[in-house]
DNA sequence: CTGAAAGCGCTTACAG
DNA sequence: CTGAAAGCGCTTACAG
């Protein structure tokens, strides 16, 4: 492998300015330029990005940090999604993606993880930042790292989905159809904090339309499709009056039609379905699902727009992406 | 942040000594090792990463390549799945990954990706490699970087899912319920290796079953929904006489049965439909799509595995991964 | 406009 | 069992 030393003498100047022609430094002969240039490209010389960082103290990498949730973050197609605008925004920028999936605690993150923070080894941090343990950037504060989370933990610089809005918006739906009997399928609130906010949006929504917010059926699962699938059979043994059920991302709301498939009855006649989160699924389960989109793409994009004006020295201000109702078939007026 | 000399300093050793206690070196009496544990604690210190990956020549990080598909590689869900096994993989072993997504031409890397590659932070890359290009691992050869290919990619070290099988035993199936005019929806044959070898399998087992796998009707997608409904239109607009669709993934038979309700018709009462994946949707799309897995984790884990032996100094074997026939509700006998 | 030299924070033979 | 010293391959003030 080629050094810098080697370019040096190939192109007969010092390493310095190997290096500083290399970084693209003003104040260079268009001779020196390409004498450096013609060496670097007889040799095929590569910087070593360990030694660049080592020196400079930038690494050109950042972490993505998913924590785990349930166990199961990798089966979330919207994960996919933000890591897509994430990607495309870093690859502009010349930054390379670490990925990190730490186990998070009520008060501490797994030790590796910690490392990999204060190894000098990421620029930044880019974190999903939803769950009620500690907050997945709290190694990246303690060792001032500049970090955006995605997500509700309290901290300067974030990215929010407006998922009150989300859950108002659907339950605004059900009800325009003329539903008032209607279940929610959620997870437990000390789960995420995302589902928090979407539930306070639902519960707006009913004391705007006179339901009684707490007297609505509910039944909690775990993000998955077999867990929408459990919690309807429990919401509709218990509660035959249901019409609508409003589940709180789009696995369980497929996991529900299934259910209320497999009890003889149809969506949306008997009982409408709505969703959440848009997945590329949604369009075309039978009948498509009617949930709501929350941009995951431009999440990630948003999150990582913000962490390369961190660290172009600016104070960007925290964004809130809009949610969007997509209405497709598997809500409908009651029978 | 505490260096090393911190730490060195503070238990009354050389660096030399910190660093081969951290490194668990041998040879050292339990108290020299407890005095740098104990000034370690003291000071928080955490290894600098760069530091040590420039003078040992480890980064302890490598490189996870998923190349650009039709632009579309964050839409597939099986990309993730891929990606849980190797990250399982790596994590027990105290690897990190890093992501990159390049675009490959007929023989070239982008520029991107192969500085990353030679920059001495990767001690070795997976790829997926299954597209005509350029290798994805070409510029890992060259600079003799230790690899493993997912994919048909001829190299020492790969991982393949036994598409041949999985194609056959879609086709058999097929064949069993008694279709004699069976429609393929798949890719063009010059796009991915994998299609290349699942059509072969089909090959195979239309000879057994004396079908003129020449003459069967074939329309082209882009692995994408939308592709496969395109798909179909044509195939059963211009051979009505088709009974059942093999689709070579399960996004374009999404498609394929959509397309198909439009049509008026029934799945799989009028027309048969089968994927390939398995993917999350496959079970709850309705009806449940019969497809192959092909245990998408597992090849992820195999690959990180191979890499890892690699790495110890081993010469692992190639390993084949099994395809299972999914048999859901999609496909049945013809009337 | 260019270079000599120190330094980034580790690891690793080599001695003892 | 422990340490002095060189070296990994860069970048960056500082001079000139």
């Amino acid at each position: 492998m080629a050094t810098l030393h080697d370019v040096a003498k190939r192109a007969g100047v010092s390493t310095a300015t190997v290096s500083k022609v290399l970084s693209n430094t003003p104040y260079f002969t268009d001779t020196t330029r390409d004498k450096v240039m013609a060496a670097v490209e007889e040799l095929g010389y590569t910087p070593n990005l360990a030694a660049r960082a080592l020196s400079s103290g930038k690494s050109h990498i950042i972490a993505v940090v998913f924590p785990y949730v349930f166990e199961a973050i990798f089966e979330d197609p919207l994960v996919l999604r933000i890591l897509e605008g994430i990607e495309s925004e870093s690859r502009e920028r010349g930054y390379n993606l670490l990925l990190s999936t730490p186990r998070l605690t009520k008060d501490n993150a797994d030790p590796h993880y910690q490392q990999l923070i204060a190894s000098g080894y990421v620029d930044g941090v880019i974190a999903l930042d939803n769950l009620p343990s500690i907050s997945a950037l709290e190694p990246a504060h303690k060792r001032k790292i500049p970090a955006v989370a995605i997500g509700y933990h309290e901290t300067d610089y974030c990215v929010r989905s407006d998922d009150f809005s989300g859950g108002q918006q659907l339950l605004q739906h059900l009800v325009a159809f003329g539903h008032r009997d209607i279940g929610i399928i959620a997870v437990p609130e000390e789960t995420h904090f995302s589902i928090t906010h979407r539930l306070r949006g639902v519960r707006a929504a009913a004391d705007e339309a006179g339901i009684d917010y707490d007297a609505m059926p509910r039944a909690d699962g775990d993000f998955g499709i077999a867990s929408g699938d459990k919690a309807t059979k429990t919401l509709l043994t218990e509660h035959p009056e249901l019409t609508a059920l409003l589940c709180l991302n789009d696995r369980m709301a497929m996991g529900a039609i299934q259910q209320i498939r497999n009890m003889g009855l149809d969506v949306p006649s008997d009982i409408s379905v709505v969703g959440y989160d848009d997945i590329p699924a949604a369009a075309i389960v039978a009948p498509p699902l009617t949930t709501i989109n929350q941009q995951a793409p431009e999440l990630g994009r948003a999150a990582a727009k913000m962490l390369f004006d961190i660290l172009d020295g600016h104070k960007p201000e925290r964004v809130e992406m809009p949610t969007h109702l997509i209405v497709r078939e598997s809500a409908a007026a009651p029978r």
